[in-house]
Parts: structure tokens; sequence; C-alpha cells
DNA sequence: TCGACTTTTTCGTGTTACGGTAAATAACGA
DNA sequence: TCGTTATTTACCGTAACACGAAAAAGTCGA
């Protein structure tokens, strides 16, 4: 919902080429958020259009020139004002949620495949998070510019523990149910394989 | 991603109007997915010119005649169909989280009452949580086909337990932060207010 | 009785997000 | 020479979301 204003909000650490944005998105706020590069790309070029933005070409030699784009002071003020308008919380909106609440609609031997996948999915993140807090923030706290991203990280960390605990549990439960499972090959006949 | 899915996994319990859909939503898969009635009905006809949902027009004296939408075998199959693949984990992408990642090119002031308001929205769907769980399952424990149901719940609780915790810590991290305030009223001048 | 609200469906229009495919350019390394 | 990395851009489509509007019938309160 708001792809430019996070854009923005990584470009107030420094300049950045899309290049760099679309990879450094992918170590900070990519980790909530995925944005592939063409999207950045194309943002730029819209926040460009607004005056949120300026790029600088450089040129080099080994490489094609990049475009180094800078916060504006128009992009600060645009971020500051958006930052302070009230956010509507997220939706959760995970494929997961809804197979389960078609449980009995359902195969579930896929189903405890994916919750497995997915809890090591959340495992993973979990350590990843934790590594970086620890390395980052060893003390447990940040200095005044980055607190931000220490409660970032600590958000992080607890959403994917939480999810990873909530699969386990999940899966639990299902072996409980799988012994009346319906065991009915998969149809992929007859109609197309749309959805 | 997959609206259509989310309606058959609707459809599964019992056929239902666009309008229930619409109302039923809110109340089940609605926790963490938010569709309005228009989209409700153009994921609808979709379904119905895939064949996944048939619609039986039921004539009515007091109120407009109303369209009750069937899960035919098709549909079903389709779910089960899609159910069997591998979910990708959804991103997190709340606005906040972006706030707090460029903190300090951000008032705070208006920051900490949107915490404020989130805290109280999740604690708020947290207790409501708690309470269906408790009304619905009073053991701690589902039938077979209510597990997804239960887990569903459990997990909304959870997540909005620990957001709302989070928020908490945010809150008071921001104190510690707030002593040294750059605080300048914000500009609403010059240019417009898009983003 | 008038106006407001509910029930039920539908249409339209625009933006944003997301996904894939692909091309141009130029170096560097195998 | 072929493949990879860096760098940007273009075009395609679909899905999601947001807003606004309207019909047509009834119910209920002021």
């Amino acid at each position: 919902m708001a792809l430019g204003d996070a854009i923005l909000a990584c470009l107030t650490e420094c300049p950045m080429t899309g290049y760099e944005l679309a990879k450094t998105f992918d170590a900070s706020i990519g980790f909530f958020w995925k944005a592939d590069h063409q999207q950045i790309y194309r943002e730029l070029s819209r926040l460009r259009d607004r005056g949120h933005v300026q790029g600088r070409e450089v040129v080099q030699s080994g490489k094609p020139n990049k475009l180094v784009y800078t916060l504006t002071p128009e992009g600060r003020a645009a971020l500051r004002h958006w930052a302070a308008r009230p956010s509507s919380p997220a939706s959760m909106k995970d494929d997961l949620l809804v197979r389960l609440y078609a449980l009995d609609s359902v195969d579930i031997e896929p189903l405890r495949d994916d919750l497995m996948a997915r809890m090591e999915h959340h495992r993973d993140r979990a350590s990843r998070y934790e590594r970086i807090l620890n390395k980052r923030f060893p003390q447990g706290n940040a200095a005044p510019a980055d607190t931000g991203k220490l409660l970032l990280l600590r958000m992080g960390l607890r959403h994917e523990s939480m999810v990873a605990e909530w699969c386990e549990e999940a899966l639990e439960a299902l072996s409980a149910v799988s012994s009346r499972t319906n065991v009915v090959p998969i149809q992929v006949s007859q109609h197309e394989d749309n959805s």
C-alpha cells in the first residue's frame, strides 16, 4: 500500500541506486516486504516524477552507468507527512490459514508437508533475526537513531517464533485428525488448473 | 492472491448468497483477510464462469431475490487441488514497521499516538478471539472437522497478543527516545498531498 | 407519510501490487 | 566465447484494493 514510502524510508539511510535498493530492501524492510527490482525501478521513476527523489547519473567505466537516487527535501517532507497519518493494521492473509479453515474438504498429507516446510522456514528466519540482533545490538539497546531497527528485529523475531511454534501445534493437532483421513487420490483431470 | 479459493473455502460450510458471504467472511476468514462486497460479488461471478460455483435464484417476497451459490464438484476439486500445493509465507507489510525503520526522519508524536491506537486495537482483537475460543471450544479441543477453525483462532489470538505486547514495548522504547525529539511543526504547504 | 435503513446485486474506474519475460550495455573470469 | 555480475528499462498480464454509485424492494421509527 505504500511501496513508494517504503522506498523513501530506505533512502533516508543513504542515497542509492535502484540496483542497490533492490538488494538492500531484502536485508532490511524486505524482511517483511517483498519487492522485486522491476517494482522498485517503476516506483523510483514515479517518485522522481513527483519530485520526491532525484536521480544523479554516475558515469562508471567498467559497468553501465548508474543512477543514484537521493531523497529530496520534498520527499523527506512527504515521508514525514505520510508517517504522521494513522496506520491501518495489516491483514495476515496467509494461504495456510484458508486451507486450515477448509480442513475437512482438503487432503491433509500435503497440508502436513506444507506445515513442516513452513515451520522450518519460520524457524530459520527466527534464528536469523536472533543472530542479527545479537550482532547489531548485543546490549539489547540501541542508539536513538537505531531504536526503530531494533524494534523491527524484535517484532520479526517474535513473529517468526510465534508462527513456528504454532506450526508445531498445528502439526500435533493434525496428527490427531489424520487417523480418520479421507485418503482419496487427487484428480488432475477433467478441468483445467486455474486459480 | 487467492480470494477465489478463500471464497470456495467459505462455501464448503454451506451454500450462501454473496450478501451472506460478505457478512460471513468478516466473521471467519475475514479475521485475517479483508474483502468488501464488490470484491466478493465479482469473484463469485468469475467462479461461476469457471464452473466452480453454481448460483440458484431464490425468489423472495419481502426482499429482492437472492442468488444462493453452491460449491460444484468442480469447485470442490479445484479447492482440494489448490490446497495441495505448497503455500508461500505471507509477508507482514505493516506501515508501522516502515515508519519505525525511518524513525529518525519522522515525528514521534503521531507515531506514539498511532502505536497506542494499534495497541488497543490488537488487544481488542485478542480478547475477542479469546471470547470466541472460550465459547466455541471450552474444552480446548475440537471435533476433527473443526480442528482447523480452532487452530485459526489460536493463531489469531497469539498474533494479536504478540503484536499488542510489542506495541507496549515499542512505546517504552519511544519514551526513551522522545527526550531528544526533533519537534518541528509539519509542513502541509508547497507540495501536494499525494502518496 | 416521509425519510432512513436493510437486503441484494451490479457496474464502473482507477491505482497499486505482483508476476514473468526480455532486452541493452559492458566488464570480468573461465 | 560463453556465462556471470552489474545496471537499467520495457511490456505484458492478472489480482487486489479503494471509491463511488445505483437500482429495487421492503421495514421501521419519527
